[in-house]
DNA sequence: TTCGATGCAAATAGTTTGCATTCTA
DNA sequence: TAGAATGCAAACTATTTGCATCGAA
């Protein structure tokens, strides 16, 4: 279950999102600060792109080659819990994770696979009236938004 | 690759779309009417909820054991190629498969899994605004909307 | 009588879990 | 030095594929 981030990191950029309050922040809630947990959080920080679980692993890997899978699967979990780092779906692959960033919106075209990238704001007041009409707090960032782009439109 | 339903089926209702028509289709288009087809659009047709591959499997086999699990995967592409059937991701789970309908979205609960129809229409403007400044046309059925329902939230 | 569809087995992708061991706090 | 986190192997879920056989048109 995601949860929003702690208000000490919502308010910053994700570029200075820094590594290092992301490991005060887990040692703060109890948790432990190893090597897996800190060349990923770096790697999360550094990445300009959304990563697969799989990408995380290769990326860590490369500094710290004992590191497995199912640590980097344990610790997003965490991370996740604590606020730190979101999954979203972009299709049928891998869920894809990020740092909890600013509100921004995936479209993702179903046939070429393409990303861009769009501002909140456009789906602001929808949401607004689902919310008020069902009391349901839409999440636009857990799946993209699907579809077809112009370039595959007209193919 | 989804593709707009045919409009022979568009313009129905889905309670009007008979099994009949869309094996006639089946037919139309050079694919075989065959025992598991027949069967999985009955139970299509019949269904009041969206089914997963594995529902629609265990309906089939209980009226013939012997069809598996792989014809329905492969047949559910097929219909989905003749725009008869879609499917939807509510969440981590398995992809949900339904006759092609009039436009409704679904609101998933990320905690409870509560989904809820709202019309289209609440997205309507915001998705052509999407279209007009990136070309991009948005469809809401292959991923639900996810967010937190209203019970979820209070709890 | 052809070739599209099937049943079955096996492979695959992505992720999760159990458990003995390690190492942070 | 307690117990959180790890590495590894194995399980798991959802789906896809290869292939010999079957059967609809």
């Amino acid at each position: 279950v995601p949860v929003p981030p702690p208000a000490s990191l919502r308010a910053e950029r994700q570029e200075d999102l820094s590594t290092r309050a992301v490991l005060l922040l887990l040692r703060d809630r109890g948790c432990r600060v190893t090597v897996p947990r800190r060349l990923m959080v770096e790697t999360l920080v550094a990445a300009q792109e959304l990563l697969t679980a799989e990408e995380l692993v290769g990326r860590v890997t490369d500094r710290a080659p004992e590191v497995h899978a199912s640590t980097v699967y344990r610790t997003l979990e965490t991370l996740e819990r604590l606020g730190v780092v979101e999954h979203t779906h972009l299709g049928h692959g891998p869920a894809r994770w990020h740092l909890t960033t600013a509100e921004r919106h995936r479209l993702v075209c179903d046939r070429c696979g393409a990303i861009t990238e769009i501002p909140a704001p456009i789906f602001a007041s929808a949401c607004a009236e689902v919310e008020a009409a069902y009391g349901f707090a839409v999440n636009l960032r857990h799946f993209a938004l699907s579809g077809f782009c112009s370039a595959c439109r007209s193919a």
